[in-house]
DNA sequence: AACTTATTCAACCGCATAATG
DNA sequence: ACATTATGCGGTTGAATAAGT
């Protein structure tokens, strides 16, 4: 992360790095009304100081709605094994088997869990027991994993129209933003969602738009 | 409590392929 | 048919955090 050199005053160089809860607002806001797809026209007209291929990553592994987060389970770690051994690393390919999981997951399981365990790795649970022995492993992001193993982000989206349509708009966005979702969360778009929805401002006259 | 080592996972990079002009 | 641009995928990196000493 030291390597975000996000310019700010002239807007330069185009960011990397972390994704803030501000872009992730305005990344999903723009969704919600443009669709998907079209990444590089959406980064920009979306007002993104990101690349396409940055936001479609987070799109796809972050924010997209239906996702599953938490531990894998230990029948997507029998799929996953069953799948490796027959597909090799066709991450994506194999994460299509596994509803609400990405590949860059998929991937990372494989890795740090199931690869790790071969002969002079020996040392984590077995991968089974660590699954089931819950959670939230996803640490400074996952929505809530409270009482319940695997959890999904769901549609319906909050309605983010006030998020903007245009970029117009979203100048807005980040002030709000912060204004309501502050540190606590995380800087993090789902970790907001969990508690906070429930605890909006609703006489705010940003609410009141909708 | 302070320090070191290990683990996790979000995000980047580079390449291959597809789509478009 | 070719060149350019966009998209998708797999490999890799490194900051944050957890676990161990």
């Amino acid at each position: 992360m030291a390597r975000m050199m996000c310019g700010r005053a002239g807007e330069p160089a185009v960011r990397k790095g972390p994704w803030t809860l501000e872009e992730d607002l305005i990344l999903v806001g723009y969704i919600s009304h443009h669709g998907e797809g079209s990444w590089d026209n959406l980064a920009r007209s979306a007002g993104l100081n990101r690349n396409g291929k940055s936001c479609r990553l987070r799109w796809l592994n972050y924010l997209r709605p239906g996702l599953r987060r938490g531990s894998i389970s230990p029948e997507e770690d029998m799929v996953i094994r069953e799948l490796h051994s027959r597909l090799g690393n066709k991450w994506a390919e194999i994460a299509k088997h596994l509803p609400g999981r990405t590949d860059n997951e998929v991937k990372n399981y494989w890795r740090t869990k199931v690869h790790k365990k071969a002969p002079g790795h020996q040392k984590q649970l077995p991968a089974t027991s660590e699954a089931t022995s819950s959670v939230s492993a996803s640490t400074s992001h996952a929505s809530s994993t409270v009482g319940d193993e695997y959890t999904q982000t769901s549609f319906p989206y909050p309605d983010l129209s006030w998020v903007a349509a245009d970029h117009h708009e979203t100048v807005d966005v980040g002030a709000s933003a912060t204004r309501f979702f502050p540190s606590e969360f995380g800087g993090n778009f789902w970790n907001v969602q969990d508690n906070f929805w429930e605890t909006l401002p609703l006489s705010d006259p940003v609410y009141e738009a909708l």
